[in-house]
DNA sequence: TTATATACAAACGTGAATGTTTGTAAAGGA
DNA sequence: TCCTTTACAAACATTCACGTTTGTATATAA
């Protein structure tokens, strides 16, 4: 095999992460072979074993591509919206979770994966506790906006601002569950920017029409 | 080999099904062997392709033990609790399914399973039809408990009873998969019982001391 | 210009899981 | 009592994914 320019290079590997993530998507992360992977890519499985270790890692890069810069933005944009009413702050987060995984296919993809493609066991297990590493964050920058909506006379009586992050965490992580098993949308898509709506009005003290 | 009388032969059924729902969990489904499966029981694999035809025949098996009788109890449960007040009722379903995964060993296990240790994909893409229809059957009896505290003017205006049944099932939906993951019990274990009470006071009209 | 490291392809060896077949001791019916 | 079926155990053959090794053309540094 002739040798690439580092361009190409690096193109090779970002081909092999993608090809990992349509496959693992397609056949489950378990029964992917790297032989799948590397002919969905066009190269063979000598290429794989040059930019990664083995499957775990090359599992972990995939991941790493899209996580890192979503957890970013999703917490970082939170509290910009509307400095004057933090919940609208916390409901355009929620609304941005769902359009990414609508229009962007690879975040998509990913969420997929994670969710309904991947066995949380052995090499993947530290998986389960990175998720979770993530959903604490998230939840720390909800409990923030909730105290900050409590401080501002905005939030409904006898609503602690923890508890409520949390439970609009749960709310989250349930809806995203959902919306990645409702593959036909019959049940869940065609309702859940309404569903996060009615999510966030439930926790304002008045009611706003 | 021996042969068994027939409460014996029943006996290694149940005692493959409960040995492949141990390894199940541990090694996750698709890394599991049978041989693993049938030496945990105490068996060989002769005894597994006797009574089944293969892994995805005993994994649905396995899930059918206790799938069945669980959806019969929480539907069946709800509204029996308090019939002056189906919000009770929703929250005791709740608490129920709580209380399930803490004290039923074999329950807890299985929704770990079929949570966190298995891929949706290939023969156990079904699994995933399988859970939404569960899903949409227990939000129509929570639909109808909502519509029934309307009538009983408790529900709190402006809240929609199919939307708020979909909510309340989203939200179960994430308690259940936070409460599985979170295994050291540090970050949702300990409040789940609480998130309940809140997310159900939220819906009262008056909220109630 | 040459030498070396690079970026893979191709071939090899190995273990392991699967489904099947064969063997067999005892249970249950005639 | 004998015969058949049952409920497995044990052995077999096959496939297949993995990790490693070897080969090789070329970009790049010296």
């Amino acid at each position: 095999m002739a040798r690439k320019t580092k361009s190409d290079t690096e193109q090779t590997r970002q081909q092999l992460i993608a090809a990992a993530r349509k496959v693992f998507a397609l056949r489950g992360v378990s029964r992917t072979t790297l032989a799948q992977i590397a002919n969905e890519a066009g190269v063979t499985r000598g290429a794989i074993y040059w930019h990664f270790k083995n499957k775990p890692d090359l599992f972990f890069a995939m991941l790493e591509q899209v996580s890192l810069p979503m957890i970013h933005r999703i917490n970082e944009n939170l509290p910009a919206v509307d400095p004057r009413d933090p919940l609208r702050g916390v409901q355009a987060s929620m609304h941005e979770i769902l359009r990414l995984m609508k229009e962007d296919e690879i975040a998509r993809t990913t969420f997929e994966i994670v969710v309904l493609k991947c066995e949380y066991v052995d090499e993947f297990a530290s998986l389960e506790s990175r998720v979770i590493k993530t959903g604490c964050d998230f939840m720390q920058t909800l409990k923030r906006a909730y105290e900050e909506a409590r401080e501002q006379n905005l939030l409904r009586d006898g609503i602690d601002p923890a508890q409520c992050a949390m439970e609009s965490f749960v709310f989250i992580k349930g809806l995203i569950h959902l919306w990645l098993s409702d593959v036909d949308g019959t049940i869940v898509r065609g309702k859940a920017h309404s569903l996060i709506d009615a999510h966030i009005t439930m926790r304002y003290k008045q009611v706003l029409y």
